[in-house]
DNA sequence: CCTAGGATGTTTTTT
DNA sequence: ACATCCTAGG
């Protein structure tokens, strides 16, 4: 047996070497998960499978990279060549090859959210719309859940429901907007992220040419990383490739169902429990990682715990052999700015005492915007740390009007990145004209670029349209002949750009420069890094021209930036961000009622979502949890008041460090006035019992029935209501004198039985 | 056509 | 608090 395989606990070896026909990998946090996947790609290496035939499809680039690395350690060079990456970069690589078949141009841009809003919000304009009824977040993402469920604009205007829905949340016309997008996008030759998926599977589904057999014969071994969050059209795409007569159904999927975090861009986890249905009946394997290797115990136990209080998830037994280690802290603030300072606090302690690199830590929040203060107070001690999310760099002005620039010159029919650079820097093309064109060109159905010179506007901006034309043009055959770094130099000066940047010797003006210096950096980079040509994708010629730099850079993250050598730096990211990763110390921050949970998700009474990222979130860390939240924090420029997080009681104190309870007793009982806006007065939601710790025995979890008079530590004295579910699972609500109607898992509970 | 200053909305999470 | 949108006046 190779080596790699002893490494392995029997259960992952046995997802790795079952290597034919449809599997299922319920994965809990820290079990292997990437080691199964990795593993089993190797495995299927070494027993002889091309590389270019197997397909594993990720979420992020960052896990995609990872992958191949570690693929590479077994079995050396050969991974490279193995199809690894995200969904939406795969896609994007085959859309390129086949684009011209549906109607699109291979030199394709990808239109980013920025792009999707704006161009949405010309259409509502367009069509004279009121922008407050629709606005273009909510219509953007409207949109987005139609093509991520495979409505194409004309079956939403048949589809009565929603219709209706679009009628009552008072925007009937919805439908139009919907169908004026798509076509706008085929006119520009851009597709927005959803198409990457949608026009995949628009492609596989009219299979022009047999293209979908081209496919379906190259790809024979499918691996799907973080399955619970896919979506419905992914599954769709996935089954088109994988689920037809004949077929060897060589899919692995690996997933855990209480780490779906994504429900709200259509992530749906029926996805895991159909994957059963449809491949039950073909020999589905179904194995269960239920051993963690990353966290201590108090963590596996903590997460456990909470996760019982959501009503639907596969059974699972997470576990850890790492020993007890550390409790888990808890650290309440009086207001959000002391919250950072107290956690700076709290990391130099750890770094002192427990020898921790900036590099093992991590704090975590609910919210991009919160990390400002903790950016602040990290500063002030002159910690050094790194942002993730948020702002990205691909995003700033700046870069995006350089980048319309370059989108330009590839594809001139590129509607987003024209109406950016039409009039920046300034050259006396105003709004008016501007709306002239835009008119002419849904008047005649042409593209804008076509319009710009033949628009009836006053001889001024007549003539500095055709400047600008002719300016674009020497663009567009420039970018032809040079390479992508000698064409962006160009282009900066000649536009003008360069010259407006250093013109401003503000400090938001030099950082501005800075960026755009950074983005030409990324470009030389980009010309000058030898790619080994992979012998298997002749279609794709590797250049180092203008029209390659762009198909490679609109899918990356901030993630995806190369640090350099200096990489020992605290992070900071949202909950969401942290998926998949690990650090030593985890300090998970703002844990407030509205904010996590959030308050969109209490409106719409979808905590268990919440639930699930709150899990995600606290099994990131392996030996040091930390949890915070502040009394007072700022919000729209005003001070609001919240009450702790739900999911701070949903952990036994078992688990807990003293401290929190006794701190949080004294400062939760000074009663505070003045409070500020509609929100209504924080209510201190500690109990005090005064039950003597040492003198409380709790009764065994599985003798507590319905009716009995039970005492907890921390809620005092109350009545079983009702025990519902079965053995480990058993749920008892009880009613409590003074911390009213709670449900808590039995398995956990330290209950006595009084009588 | 451009600018400045005021009004307004925005915060959930991401490829 | 901050960014974007809007409006009036030059």
């Amino acid at each position: 047996m190779s080596k790699y395989l002893q490494s392995l606990n029997e259960v992952q070896r046995q997802a790795v070497i079952n290597s034919q026909g449809p599997v299922m990998v319920i994965a809990g946090p820290g079990s292997g998960k990437t080691r199964v996947l990795t593993y089993r790609i190797a495995y299927l290496l070494e027993q002889g499978i091309p590389p270019h035939e197997i397909l594993a499809l990720t979420f992020t680039n960052k896990s995609a990279r990872e992958m191949k690395e570690r693929i590479a350690k077994v079995v050396g060079n050969v991974a490279n060549r193995v199809w690894a990456g995200t969904f939406h970069s795969l896609f994007a690589r085959v859309l390129r090859i086949e684009a011209e078949k549906i109607g699109f141009p291979s030199d394709f841009t990808i239109y980013d959210t920025t792009d999707s809003k704006s161009l949405l919000t010309t259409i509502i304009k367009g069509m004279n719309l009121d922008g407050k009824v629709y606005n273009v977040g909510g219509v953007r993402a409207r949109i987005s859940s139609a093509k991520s469920n495979i409505i194409p604009p004309k079956l939403y205007a048949e589809n009565e429901e929603l219709r209706t829905e679009d009628r009552h949340s008072k925007r009937p016309y919805l439908y139009k907007i919907y169908a004026e997008y798509v076509r706008r996008c085929k006119k520009a030759g851009a597709m927005d992220f959803d198409d990457l998926l949608y026009q995949l599977f628009i492609l596989f589904y009219k299979n022009p040419d047999n293209v979908l057999e081209k496919y379906r014969s190259r790809f024979k071994y499918l691996l799907v990383d973080e399955f619970q969050d896919t979506n419905y059209l992914q599954y769709a795409i996935i089954k088109k490739l994988v689920n037809f007569e004949g077929s060897p159904r060589n899919i692995c999927v690996v997933g855990d169902d209480a780490q779906s975090i994504y429900g709200f861009r259509g992530a749906t986890i029926e996805n895991i429990l159909n994957f059963e249905t449809d491949y039950k009946k073909f020999g589905l394997q179904t194995f269960k990682l239920e051993q963690n290797y990353r966290s201590t115990y108090h963590i596996v136990q903590a997460a456990n715990e909470i996760i019982t209080f959501n009503k639907n998830q596969i059974k699972k037994d997470i576990w850890s052999d790492k020993g007890k280690g550390h409790k888990i802290k808890i650290i309440k603030t009086m207001t959000d700015t002391d919250e950072g300072k107290r956690i700076v606090d709290q990391i130099r302690e750890q770094k002192n005492r427990y020898h921790l690199q900036n590099s093992d830590i991590a704090i975590l929040y609910r919210t991009n915007a919160q990390s400002r203060i903790f950016e602040e107070a990290l500063n002030r001690q002159r910690i050094k740390y790194k942002v993730y999310g948020g702002m990205s760099f691909y995003e700033r002005k700046e870069v995006k009007d350089l980048i319309a620039y370059l989108r330009m010159s590839v594809n001139p029919n590129d509607e987003e990145a024209l109406k950016r650079v039409i009039n920046f820097p300034k050259r006396g093309i105003g709004n008016t004209t501007q709306q002239k064109i835009i008119e002419l060109a849904i008047n005649t159905d042409r593209p804008l670029w076509e319009c710009i010179t033949e628009v009836n506007v006053g001889p001024r901006a007549k003539n500095a349209l055709t400047e600008f034309k002719q300016m674009i043009q020497v663009f567009i055959q420039k970018q032809k002949e040079l390479d992508a770094a000698q064409v962006t130099d160009l282009i900066l000066r000649q536009s003008g750009m360069l010259k407006l940047l250093k013109g401003d010797l503000s400090i938001e003006g030099m950082s501005r420069m800075e960026n755009i210096e950074a983005l030409l950096n990324g470009i030389k980079d980009f010309v000058d890094t030898d790619v080994v040509l992979e012998e298997e994708n002749v279609e794709e010629i590797e250049n180092k021209s203008l029209a390659q730099y762009l198909q490679n850079i609109a899918l990356l993250t901030d993630f995806d930036q190369d640090d350099g050598d200096d990489n020992n730096y605290i992070t900071l990211m949202s909950t969401h961000s942290a998926k998949g990763l690990e650090f030593p110390s985890i300090f998970l921050v703002g844990l407030e009622e509205n904010l996590f949970p959030s308050y969109m998700a209490l409106q719409s009474d979808d905590v268990e979502e919440e639930r699930r990222l709150f899990y995600v979130a606290i099994t990131r860390a392996e030996q040091f949890l930390t949890l915070s939240f502040a009394n007072s924090r700022y919000k729209f420029g005003d001070i609001r008041y919240n009450n702790p997080s739900r999911f701070l009681e949903e952990i036994s104190e078992l688990h807990l460090e003293k401290s929190y309870t006794s701190k949080s007793e004294k400062v939760n009982t000074v009663s505070r006035s003045g409070v500020s806006g509609n929100f209504k007065k924080a209510v201190p939601k500690t109990y005090t019992t005064n039950i003597d710790p040492s003198s409380f025995a709790p009764s065994p979890p599985a003798s507590i029935q319905a009716g009995h008079k039970v005492l907890h530590l921390r809620f005092g004295e109350g009545k079983v209501l009702r025990v519902d579910g079965a053995n480990d699972n058993r749920l008892a609500t009880i009613f409590f004198q003074e911390a009213g109607e709670k449900r808590i898992a039995l398995r956990f509970a330290k209950l006595q039985i009084l009588k």
